[in-house]
DNA sequence: CGAAGCCGTGTTAGCACGGCTTCGGTGCACTAAT
């Protein structure tokens, strides 16, 4: 008899593994190191979720937001596992307090990179049997990591603290660089390496080259009247995310939002939800909105501006047609959109001047927290963390370079490695000469199979059959099917 | 880089203009005042 099948349905209520799922929980439970990239849908929860139950002790899920823990937690519970928590800060001190002196007792915990530094948290960890360590949208690593949110660059001495677990690391897309980077960063021992592909057959993938602004609102206007509905715009400014919603809302008389990062988080709720629930046409959104979203019927995705490298790309159209039909990526670029991007690059990270200011003053602490930082320097925090997390690292080298030089270099060095991940996707865009799908696969370290029709507009162009398809749209739900899909949700 | 917003000026009372500065994305956690 397969003890695990029927643990499976004990616990969770699947009759069968998908696809990859049973050789990762086994490995896991064998206590080895695991890299998975796993298509959306794919069931990538339960790959820790099951081997979590399975061994003694508490398994710990490092999440990158706090949404995400709330969601897979009220999931869990609902399937009646019950000795489940998240620690974080929308927590009361003695609530905080409570999980802390249980720790043992539960069985899954999802917390922040942030929330794990925490010495109260790390201390206790110590003397925990931890069953395993994973980290969840683990691509977070290697695109917030170095600069960001430092602190993801800091779970792999959280690990060594805890007695070194066996650790999974979990996304739907990673680069050929950023895997590395991962296994590196978490200090993966020999994993086991599971990828699922990343090409989306049923996306349609067009670039399209504007003279300006004028041309692109134009083609924005035609395809927003055209494409079948509900779709997605990306922009890279809140101020723009905001006109362009009035702008469809006006031209184009379709029930259109913004969504960014200044809003509430009672509005970004609320807008996610009445997207979720196809109460909004389309979303206008800066890179604030995606992760975790899981809507099976988005038609289009639009960058007005571009992203800012391949793999966020990947992560961005990927949110169209997980129902798997006919879907549309559509970029819009003129020569002026360039600039931001390597404007805010610039942005994020200090100045040589404030470099220097920190590296030089012979009162600085030895041991400085960000906050002392920012207080004494006037540095912005994302900086002050940045500054932080690399003093403390160049702390722990021989000291043969100066701080101000080894900070400098470390700027240097990713400065140029953005800049280049930018020119890759630049490169991407105005290269007409080979398949767009092949490119945008090699950036995985994926072969294209050519057997993509409609594949690019360099393979040949192709219009989304619209009005058909939009008069072809399901029918009005019933309020008791909308309340069930909700619940669902 | 380039757009938006602010300031002082200059001529004359409400506004136009040039020059200057600021800002542009992603989220955790925490503080201090209620």
């Amino acid at each position: 008899m397969d003890k695990l099948k029927s643990f499976l349905e004990k616990h969770f209520g699947h009759t069968a593994f998908k696809e990859g799922q049973r050789e990762i929980i086994e490995a896991v439970i064998h206590g080895e190191d695991v890299f998975a990239m796993l298509a959306t849908g794919s069931g990538k929860s339960l790959c820790y979720q099951l081997p979590a139950l399975w061994k003694k002790g508490t398994a710990v899920i490092v999440s990158p937001l706090l949404s995400l823990m709330e969601n897979q937690v009220q999931e869990l519970k609902q399937n009646g596992i019950r000795q489940v928590a998240a620690y974080n800060s929308f927590l009361r001190p003695q609530e905080k307090e409570h999980i802390l002196r249980h720790l043992a007792d539960y069985k899954i915990v999802y917390i922040s990179p942030e929330s794990l530094q925490h010495p109260e948290f790390a201390s206790r960890l110590e003397k925990l049997d931890v069953s395993l360590l994973a980290v969840d949208e683990a691509h977070c690593i290697s695109q917030w990591g170095h600069e960001f949110r430092t602190d993801y660059l800091r779970i792999k001495e959280i690990r060594r603290l805890a007695g070194n677990p066996p650790c999974i690391a979990l996304t739907a897309t990673a680069s050929a660089d950023a895997k590395e980077d991962i296994i590196e960063k978490l200090e993966l021992t020999n994993p086991l390496i599971h990828c699922d592909s990343v090409d989306r057959a049923n996306i349609y993938i067009d670039v399209r080259k504007k003279k300006n602004e004028e041309e692109k609102r134009e083609t924005l206007r035609e395809e927003c009247s055209r494409l079948p509905l509900p779709g997605m715009i990306y922009v890279n400014s809140r101020l723009k995310a905001e006109e362009l919603a009035a702008f469809i809302r006006e031209e184009n008389g379709l029930k259109t939002s913004a969504y960014h990062g200044g809003m509430s988080n009672e509005d970004r709720r609320l807008v996610q939800q009445q997207f979720l629930s196809d109460e909004i046409d389309i979303i206008c959104c800066t890179n604030a909105f995606g992760m975790g979203i899981n809507k099976p019927n988005i038609r289009f995705v639009i960058h007005y501006h571009y992203s800012k490298d391949m793999e966020s790309f990947m992560q961005e159209i990927g949110r169209a047609g997980r129902d798997g039909r006919q879907s549309l990526s559509l970029v819009l670029h003129d020569a002026a959109d360039g600039m931001l991007p390597r404007r805010m690059l610039e942005h994020e990270f200090p100045s040589g001047e404030e470099i220097r200011m920190v590296s030089q003053d012979p009162d600085r602490p030895e041991s400085t927290t960000s906050r002392f930082l920012m207080e004494k320097y006037g540095v912005e925090e994302v900086h002050a963390r940045f500054l932080q997390f690399y003093i403390h690292k160049w702390q722990q080298t021989a000291r043969t370079q100066t701080l101000e030089d080894f900070i400098s270099s470390v700027v240097q060095r990713r400065m140029e490695w953005k800049l280049q991940k930018l020119n890759q996707k630049e490169y991407w865009l105005h290269q007409t000469g080979s398949c767009r799908r092949t490119a945008l696969l090699k950036v995985f370290d994926e072969h294209n199979k050519n057997t993509v029709t409609p594949c690019c507009d360099v393979c040949g162009e192709y219009t989304m059959h619209v009005e058909h398809q939009r008069k072809m749209q399901e029918p009005e739900l019933s309020w008791e099917e909308r309340l069930k899909w909700i619940l669902h949700q």
